[in-house]
Formats: structure tokens, sequence, C-alpha cells
RNA sequence: CGAGUAGGUCAGGUGGUCGCCGGCGUCCAAAAGACGCGGGAGGAAAGUCCGAGCUCCGCAGGGCGUGGUGCUGGUUAACGGCCAGUCGGGGUGACCCGAAGGAAAGUGCCACAGAAAGCAAACCGCCAGCGCGCUCGAAAGGGCGCGUCGGUAAGGGUGAAAGGGUGCGGUAAGAGCGCACCGGGGGGCGGGUGACCGUCCUCGUCAAGGUAAACCCCACCUGGAGCAAGACCGUUUCGGGGCGCUGCAAAAGCAGCCCAGGUGCCCACCUGGUCGCCUCGGGUCAGGUCGCUGAAGGUCCGUGGCAACACGGAAAGUAGAUGAAUGACCAUCCCCCACGUUCGGGUGACCGGCGUGGGAGACAGAACUCGGCUUACGACCUGCUCGGAGA
RNA sequence: CGGGGCGUAGCGCAGCCUGGUAGCGCACAUGCUUCGGGAGCAUGUUGUCGGAGGUUCAAAUCCUCUCGCCCCGA
């Protein structure tokens, strides 16, 4: 049932809170100029992705423009995405807000990075 | 052509590819999924400044209080909105702006300055009388200074503001003291539903400041919260009440209560699980479903009305998400700029066409719904006004 | 989405209701004290009162619009 090309359905998403704290939490996290990414293992079989504008990022609309945009990058490029990861982008403030080629550029940049360094170290106990 | 003013319209279009949200249908036992059909942001969706619908709580009725509104008449489900008018102010004008009731119901305040800031008074002045001194004169009398007692509100000075304004007359000096004009108060008549307007008469005792976006008075409106309202269902946990059973106990009362397995039976113990039954209430899982999209709605036509709007009819038709859809890319057309041009018009500057390259398309994203207000913002069209030029 | 609050000196706050002088603490500067520093004492500096418009003679204060920040509600 994988669905082929570049569909992007509700299973490919992060849809709770709780979700998006764990992600913060105990994922790794990497940088770029205008995102900051979260990636954890999820135990299943496909990537999923979560975003997170805040207002601090702009007015209602500026926002809107940029999850689209992420999920554009996401939508094109799953095949780039490493499977059984929940990835979290959170967009940082920056006075200039990016286009499709500048996000797709930071974010593959980013998910690459990942997928160098796996299997993501489990920094569990304490 | 330039400057301005009022009103209106649109909110980039078309095609293709890849996606998203929810609806209906088909396949499928069902779910998941697949396929098909048709739908999917705004004039401000924004700020949340008003008003309603709707929901829950409160409530016999009324009053007080609180808050709001404030020229008049209309309009509406309602409004602080809108329409038409009145008055005042601004602009050469088109036109625009106005929280525009009451300060002779009461209270408060008016800093500094100033004599005095609200019961009217009088600092410097001005003027008359009286007294004293000096002086001129033959005398009558005059001049100057000081004092005193009066008359004044012209002038000076302070202030945001000092008891109508300007002018002439008048006077010892002055003053609505008299007069003219302007302003103001009262009354009559006429017009208007009314705010108010017009006109005539009369008042100089014209009895007197401002502030009500100070308290307040008057008139009218006004219960509180909000769809995260609220309703239903589940999940799990805590507590109260009732019932039943068991044990202890004389009783009051206290404690416990289910199922399965270890283990053939009983007790105890251990492990696991939805831990007697009914009922009420609070919390947990930002649990699920409903509320949730049908218009006091928009368009067109007719009738009434200056208009806002009302009434009647017709056709079309409805975004409903919940870490939250309505998008991305390509091509092309529209707009601007630059360059080129064996193209067209023109004496010419230049204008138009075509081609190439580049750039721009504002403000901004539904979250229960609707009527307004306010704020942000691109382009175009129309009427009108003023100025300039030409015929 | 809905409801509420706050913007005053470099920092934390008062003053606003009841309009005329913007004040307190810390900090800062200068002097005294000390061999020097700290502490202490004395003196002093510092303001578009978030922005725009209005009411008033006069606005941080009253009214309207606007910008920013913070808090609460299942």
């Amino acid at each position: 049932m994988e669905t082929s090309g570049e569909a992007f359905p509700k299973r490919f998403r992060l849809r709770k809170r709780r979700e998006y704290l764990q992600a913060q939490r105990v994922g790794r996290r990497l940088t770029s100029p205008h995102f900051i990414v979260y990636a954890r293992p999820n135990g299943s079989r496909r990537p999923r992705l979560g975003i997170t504008v805040s207002r601090k990022v702009g007015k209602a609309h500026v926002r809107n423009r940029l999850k689209r945009l992420v999920r554009e990058v996401f939508r094109r490029a799953r095949q780039e995405f490493p499977s059984g990861m929940d990835f979290v982008v959170v967009a940082k403030s920056e006075i200039a807000p990016p286009d499709l080629l500048q996000t797709r550029d930071e974010l593959l940049g980013l998910v690459r990075r990942f997928d160098a360094a796996r299997p993501a170290p489990r920094r569990d106990n304490r």
C-alpha cells in the first residue's frame, strides 16, 4: 500500500502535540539559516513530517506560505527522507522568508546529514 | 493637460502537470484503500470597537445601581450604523468635518501671573470737592505737589479668560448715560411632523465668564457569560449516598466484597485482568460525535419612497478544517523598463506596431453565523470643481 | 478562536481615578573619607510618559484610533 509518487496524506504527518514534544525532546537537532529540524525514529516504515511556525515569524498568510513551502519540499522529495523517522521543522524568525529553492536546499542538506549519521544514537538513560 | 473632490467596479485571466480538505456515488463482508463526479478564502476573512441571532446560568413584578447613547425626522431584528434634513465650522470651489441636550437645579475646579478669577471689586491711572504747602497775579482767580474723601471703568498692566463689540454724541472725568449698526434676551404671527427658518414688535436692569471627553441633571437603552457556549457518548480515577451479601460484635458500629490462573476442594498468599449492584458529583484522555453551516444573506426584475429601506416575484445556490485544507511548478496573455527594427504615420522632436532581454502584480488567509464601524492596500472607470492652453 | 492586563529615566516601579510641579529605589557622575579599593556621607545628571488625532487656557492623566508585549479559558 505504499503510495507511489508525490502524495502527502495524513498518515505522513504528525497530528498530536505529544508527538511534537517527543521529537523535540529526544530527537537529534540540526539547524540551517531559516529552519531547525528535529528527527527521531518513529517505529514505522515511513517518514513523517510536522511543521511549527510560531507567530513571531509573521502574520497568518506568511506562516501559511512557509508551511506550504516545507510541505512541498517533503512531498516532492520524499525518497530523500529516511523512512521510519519523524521530522519536526521549526521555522526561525528571519527577516527575509525563503523561496522554494532555498527551502529545498536547506532542508535536503539537513536531511542528508541525518542520513549520514544513522542510526541515530539513542540518548535515553540519565 | 495639471491639481482636487465624490462615487462605483475588480481583486490577474487561460491551459497543462503534481498535490491538499471535506461531500456524494461505485468496487469491497467491513475497515483500509482505489476510481469517478462535482465543491473549496476576503473586501477587508484583520483589529475585536459596537449591535444581533444562538447556547448555558440568573430572574414574579418593579425600583436602585452600573455602563452606554445624546441636534431633528426616518430606517432596521438591533445598533454608537445608515439615509434625509437643521445648525455651526473649514475650503475660491466641487465638497468636507462636527460626542451638536442642559452652566438662570446644585457641587467642584480655573495653576502661575494679576488689585481682582466669580458674592464683584479697584493696583497704577483719570476727574471733582475739602485741607495744607509752594508759586503766579494788584485782585478775582489760576498752576504744581502732598493728604483726605468721593466719582469713574476710557487707558495701562496680568492672564487662556476681567461684566457685549465698533463708532458718534455726551461728560468734571467717564459709563448703554443717549443714539446708529452688529450681537444678545423676551413675545406675537407665518412656514415646517420636527430640529429650525422667515418676519414684526419689544427689552439698555443686556442679571453678568469658562469647564459637563469634571461630578452631575434630563431623555432613552441596559442581567451575566460566551461555540474553548453548550448537548450526548465513551475512557479512567476519586469522593458522597443507597441496596445486597460475608466476617467480627450483645448492639451501635467497623472491615470487606468481582473474574481467571498457580492448585482436585477450602483458607491464606502470589500473578494477571474491565475490582459486587444502583445512583449523584468532580477530575483524566486538550478522547469522540453533534453544535457546524441553513443566511434578518447575495444577484436580477417590478412596485412604493428624495434616500436608507420595505414589499412582491424569479432563477441560482451554499468552504467547513481542528498541528488546522484551498497550494506548487511550467507555458501564455495583460502592465512597466531597456535595446533593436529593410515596418506604418509625421518636415521634425516623436508616436504606434513588431522582436529580444529584464522586472513588477498590492493589502492580506475562513475557525459558530450575520449587520455595521475602524484600520491596511493595488489598479481601473464615471460625475463634478478649480487653474492653464487650444479651437 | 474568545476574554483580560501592561507600555513613564539604563533597570524595576509610583504618579493617571480627582488635569497645571513628572517622583522613588538601584545604577551613573563629581566631591569628602581611605595609603588605595569597597562600604558610608554629600551633591548632581538622566525622560518623544509606545505612536497619531481630539476635548481643554493647559493632557503622562480625559476621549478615539493605532503599534508592541504579557496572561487566562477545553
